[in-house]
DNA sequence: GTGGTCTAGACCACT
DNA sequence: GTGGTCTAGACCACG
């Protein structure tokens, strides 16, 4: 289920992070679902369990996850974002729109890019 | 004209590439103009020298600039974007959409906000 | 294994770059072989760190060597070089080669010469 | 006749070096033709006077050509090359060559293009 | 004056 | 342990 690129420069327990949230996203995981433990898991990816420890500490931090002890961890319920949230993450997209631009590329057609990106990554809405 | 925060988790260095870009986004450099030299620009930034000739170094590698010897740094001519390229950059937006879509926002929301940004971002293109 | 010429005109950085590329040509490294660490290379020549890290900087960029996190340094797949690229390199031997032509050097006697140092920097192929 | 590339990475005064020698090897320049003054020559070349200064002392450290004072600047004649000279010049090659055995290129083929590059080099041997 | 290289030594993120 | 970033300060080649 989860793929892990060994190779990329975004750290690993990020890239956990990211695919816990996007089968989120995509529906593959709901609310109240279970997580593999942190020793599975690791196994499954063939990480160190520090690294998938990591990731969990980070998404129960964001109440993405919730443990509790003894039985396991769960997808927690999604949580409101604020305009100001919202805001800021949108902030960190202009990076790599300034590049975009820098090389001459229109407007219209990034939009379209990201549109169909949005999609791609938005699963199946119709649940 | 350029500002670092020096308390980004975002290195120095790349925050000097990001503004150079932009700043020829925006059309407040142009081909050719001469950058303030390195140890200029860091006196301005109060950094070190060398996490300027960093950035200088970085850019250069991506012909955003070009130095020439004892003379100084200078602004490239902008070079074309391949598709694979562009894609590749566009996938960079991916995590941070994946949160967007995570948090409930519609598509549709994202969408204007980003072209907001991107107007933003572009400068004034009737100059 | 790798030896610096601390008097030599080319940077130390440069040295490394070429010898571990010229340890991979001569099979002494493998893809996926991984490398010595920057601190321990480092002490190993007598060099700073920096610029170990320089150099291995480089050959990353150059997708000579892979880095992985936390987890050290390795050897990458070798990548295709296309005819532009090989006829650039080529073009780089043109300033030693008009010395050697200044001196009334015959072609079939620099042909020969050169001919003898790339049996000498191949290796044994027959391993 | 000579061109300087202000924005190459090889130094200005090594690329008029590299230039008159070529012109000897093509036969433009012959023993005892006089050199355009330093003063000529970087008004024509639109450099810095001390920059062809600099190139015309080197030149003539390497007796290649020879100056008189009141008189001017002439190609001296060509001095013969001992063995070792030769071998230490063969061996500059050795990066580059490394480099494109790297890159898997056969040794046959790097010979052929390598012939092909002298036969430019070579000007008019019929003279 | 310009950028390029190098040393010495510090702190941090990741595994 | 690994590499990445940054500072402070030195020397050199080039123009």
């Amino acid at each position: 289920m989860f793929k892990i690129d060994i190779k990329s420069s975004t750290p690993i327990y990020m890239q956990i992070i990211e695919q816990i949230k996007s089968a989120v996203v995509k529906g593959y995981l709901k609310q109240d679902d279970m997580l593999p433990s942190v020793r599975k898991l690791s196994s499954m990816l063939e990480v160190n369990p520090n690294t998938v420890a990591k990731a969990y500490n980070e998404l129960e931090r964001q109440k993405v996850i919730i443990t509790v002890r003894g039985r396991g961890t769960f997808i927690d319920e999604v949580h409101q974002a604020d305009e100001e949230d919202i805001q800021e993450k949108i902030r960190k997209l202009a990076p790599v729109l300034t590049e975009l631009k820098y090389k001459g590329i229109d407007d219209d057609v990034i939009l379209n890019k990201i549109k169909e990106l949005l999609s791609e990554i938005g699963g199946n809405e119709n649940d």
